[in-house]
RNA sequence: GCGCCCGUAGCUCAGUGGAUAGAGCAGGUGCCUUCUAAGCACUUGGCCGCAGGUUCGAGUCCUGCCGGGCGCACCA
């Protein structure tokens, strides 16, 4: 019985005291079933009882035996009890818990689906670093945490899309076509130009395809930088993804927003119902209409297009393309976008709070040795994605991004990642993989098979109690980091269970012993350390991160 | 000044309004002839930043302070 089953048993026990006019309450559509701490709270306890007191005007320990006595009848309910100010504290019948472990099995990779967000059309954009360079450390963490995300969201059944938006056009490209046309005729790096080292490679791979080209006038050559550095940067940045495990459905540009007259087509919707004035020469959104601090400019004085009227044209885009929602991933240097992005989705007739939602993750830093690294100014030097990965590996990386809520900043301890000991929590999970994996060929080795008719009521001990109540968690833990966009919910889930699996590892002999033959509790047990496998594996997949079969 | 995020054990951080606030690391003491000791057991360590409020119940929600990070462009 699974704490999901348990809810429908509470609260059909809720509808039969109700139906028996024992009780006069409404049925709550949300049962509460959790674990409690102490074990002698039993397996499960729920504050149900709590919960309907006030509506039903009596004490919630009276209430509470209403239910407790209707809920005991069920089959798979050994006890339940009264405790404290109303709580009832469930335990079940061993069977009943055990075929937890059997649930798992069945469900194998399935096992933490649901189908929660079933219809929902989810765009997701995250990292959409320009190609002017390499991926940073803020892009790296909604690289991981965005993936993650979006396999969350795809197990709660969402249908979801990874997008990716980049600036192939305007100031900053201009300043890099002549950042890197610098770098080819050996001048020094323009004054609000890019400076890192790679600006040299990519001058020089484009100098290599155009041989010649630092001769040609600069007007002339700055456009090949520009449109070769573009591509050029970008390729390498979708290569740097792909092997962090981050691969995009779609990849939307500016460009593309201008060609097809999309961004003029958004403005003049706005115009035509009357958010657009003119001021000193611009064009702006009347944003202040729609809980803006101020109102934005949509066209300079000069003619371009701003950042705004871009986002403006993108989120029809997407709108259009039928996406219910849209979902946008943000550094924290970029939080104060929120409120301009709302009144947009506002001003097109769109509630914010049902199509809109930005997510914000806070900043990143790099600690060694317990001294923050400091990005030396001279080189222009961002610490990079790569360079995270280069330190530490693709696993851990993803691991450290993904264990904080994204609410929070992060130290990310380069030592401590690239570390294979237990200190370093993403070894602590994988071990826990590796070690039931590898106990699991032992079975085999021994012809010990899965038997699909174990007598799971034999797992009746403390620990594999635990280990079934742990277990039995996981779709739920998978729904509320879908639910919340809390990723980070999945890994200490995983470090939890790791945790209980290794006591029990180190209390429960599975395998038996030298020429002992195996007896029903070994098959019993084979089934508990199969689901556990399929849970850490589930798990880790989540996050993106291997779930290795030796370490 | 205004806005967003954070403040929980020595450190890094969890903690969907529930019972005695947790994990890992660090410190201390133990446990390998048999399934991975990259593990486990026991142990030390907390005015949950401060002060009010909401209620059966607050680390969690509200208000005000204090401290830290990040923003507040006709840049992205």
């Amino acid at each position: 019985m699974t704490p999901d089953d348990l809810a429908d048993a509470i609260r059909d026990a809720v509808r039969a005291c109700v139906a028996r006019g024992d009780l006069a309450v409404e049925v709550p559509q949300r049962i509460t079933v959790e674990r409690p701490k102490v074990r002698a709270h039993g397996d499960y306890a729920t504050n149900v009882a709590l919960q309907l007191a006030k509506a039903a005007g009596r004490s919630p320990r009276e209430i509470g035996q209403l239910i407790a006595d209707e809920l005991g009848k069920h089959d798979g309910v050994a006890g339940v009890e009264v405790a404290g100010p109303g709580f009832l504290n469930i335990t079940l019948a061993d069977t009943a818990l055990g075929l937890i472990a059997r649930a798992v099995v069945t469900a194998g990779q399935a096992y933490g689906r649901t189908e929660m967000l079933a219809g929902q059309r989810l765009n997701l954009e995250f990292v959409s670093a320009n190609p002017t360079g390499p991926v940073h450390l803020g892009g790296a963490r909604w690289a991981a945490v965005g993936d993650a995300l979006g396999r969350l969201l795809e197990a709660c059944a969402a249908e979801v899309t990874r997008e990716y938006y980049f600036n192939d056009t305007g100031s900053q490209i201009t300043r890099f076509g002549a950042s890197l046309y610098a770098a080819a005729i050996g001048a020094p790096t323009p004054p609000d130009g890019y400076g890192g080292t790679y600006i040299a490679d990519v001058a020089a791979q484009i100098v290599a395809r155009h041989p010649g080209l630092g001769e040609r006038p600069a007007a002339e050559a700055i456009t090949v930088f520009e449109r070769d550095g573009v591509e050029l940067m970008f390729d390498e940045i979708k290569r740097a993804l792909a092997d962090f495990g981050v691969v995009f459905d779609v990849y939307s540009n500016e460009r593309e927003l201008h060609d097809s007259g999309a961004l003029e087509a958004a403005i003049k919707r706005l115009r035509d119902e009357g958010h657009v004035f003119e001021s000193d020469g611009a064009v702006w959104l009347r944003t202040t209409d729609f809980g803006d601090d101020k109102d934005r400019v949509l066209v300079k004085s000069d003619g371009e297009w701003t950042y705004i009227a871009k986002d403006c044209a993108y989120y029809l885009h997407k709108r259009e393309r039928g996406f219910d929602r849209v979902l946008i991933m943000l550094g924290a240097d970029h939080h104060g976008y929120v409120g301009r992005y709302r009144a947009l989705v506002a001003a097109y007739g769109d509630d914010p709070d049902q199509t809109l939602e930005i997510l914000i993750g806070q900043m990143v830093n790099l600690v060694r040795n317990g001294e923050p690294i400091r990005m030396s100014k001279r080189a222009a030097a961002v610490i990079s994605m790569e360079d995270l990965v280069d330190a530490v590996g693709v696993d851990a990386a993803r691991y450290a991004l993904t264990r904080s809520s994204t609410d929070s900043q992060i130290d990310i301890d380069l030592d401590l990642w690239a570390r294979s000991t237990n200190d370093n929590p993403v070894f602590y999970v994988q071990y826990a993989h590796a070690r039931v994996a590898s106990l699991l060929r032992n079975a085999a080795d021994l012809g010990l098979h899965r038997d699909p008719g174990a007598d799971l009521g034999l797992l009746s001990s403390d620990k594999e109690g635990d280990l079934l109540r742990a277990l039995g968690e996981f779709p739920r833990v998978v729904a509320g980091a879908a639910e919340y966009r809390a990723p980070h919910r999945v890994a200490r889930y995983l470090e939890e269970l790791a945790g209980i699996y290794h006591r029990f590892y180190d209390t429960s002999r599975v395998l038996p012993h030298g020429d002992a033959e195996a007896g029903p509790l070994t098959f019993a047990r084979l089934e508990l350390v199969e689901a556990t496998r399929i849970v850490l594996s589930n798990g880790l997949t989540l996050l993106g991160v291997s779930a290795q079969e030796r370490m």
